[in-house]
DNA sequence: TGGATAGTTCAAAAACTCTTGTTCCAATGA
DNA sequence: TCATTGGAACAAGAGTTTTTGAACTATCCA
């Protein structure tokens, strides 16, 4: 992974909704509509945030009938790992 | 740690220069004069991106005459972590 | 079919971050 | 002492990201 996908991964979890949106979905997944009740956004601002985190690899939505439902990608915590300073990995 | 130290954090790791910076430090200490060659960046610029990273909590620098030596701080790993989601902690 | 609803996309505005130039302070050494 | 050097602080600008408002698409159901 080069600095810039590094900095992309970070950059996605630098932001209070989102880190917000991958802690509901960790246990668990989630239609859009629930983390439109969970947040208090307007659903365009959702949308974006979603997009970020979809751009990261960090989660992925499959669409069922007229919502969606959001999931981490299965490697999301390799995915931050990989974006972590090497001898900083918890 | 709350949502906005987390997102500190995140941001203060979301930069190239700065990421390159904590790997530099991760080793070893170093004094700014050597980041200052490692890095080919404005003094003044460095100087504000070991300012981000010292108020995350991510280095200090310790006074050694007219130069400074930067370090990681003992708990950066932990900070870190902490500052991840919690299932998502590698 | 046609209206209502869930979600996305786009453009413009607002807010924020990074970079640059300048100035300042403290330590060194002629 | 005083010029020089390493580093920090500040203000202004350039560049990005986030937020908002409006328009658009697809699905559902009467």
């Amino acid at each position: 992974m080069n600095v810039e996908e590094k900095v992309g991964v970070m950059k996605a979890l630098a932001d209070p909704y989102r880190l917000e949106i991958i802690e509901i979905l960790s246990p668990e997944i989630r239609c859009n509509c629930h983390l439109q009740d969970q947040l208090d956004i307007a659903p365009n601002l959702l949308s974006y945030h979603l997009k970020v985190l979809r751009e990261a690899g960090l989660i992925e939505g499959t669409k069922r009938g007229r919502w969606i439902d959001y999931a981490l990608t299965s490697d999301a915590a390799e995915v931050i790992a990989a974006a972590l300073p090497e001898r900083l990995r918890p």
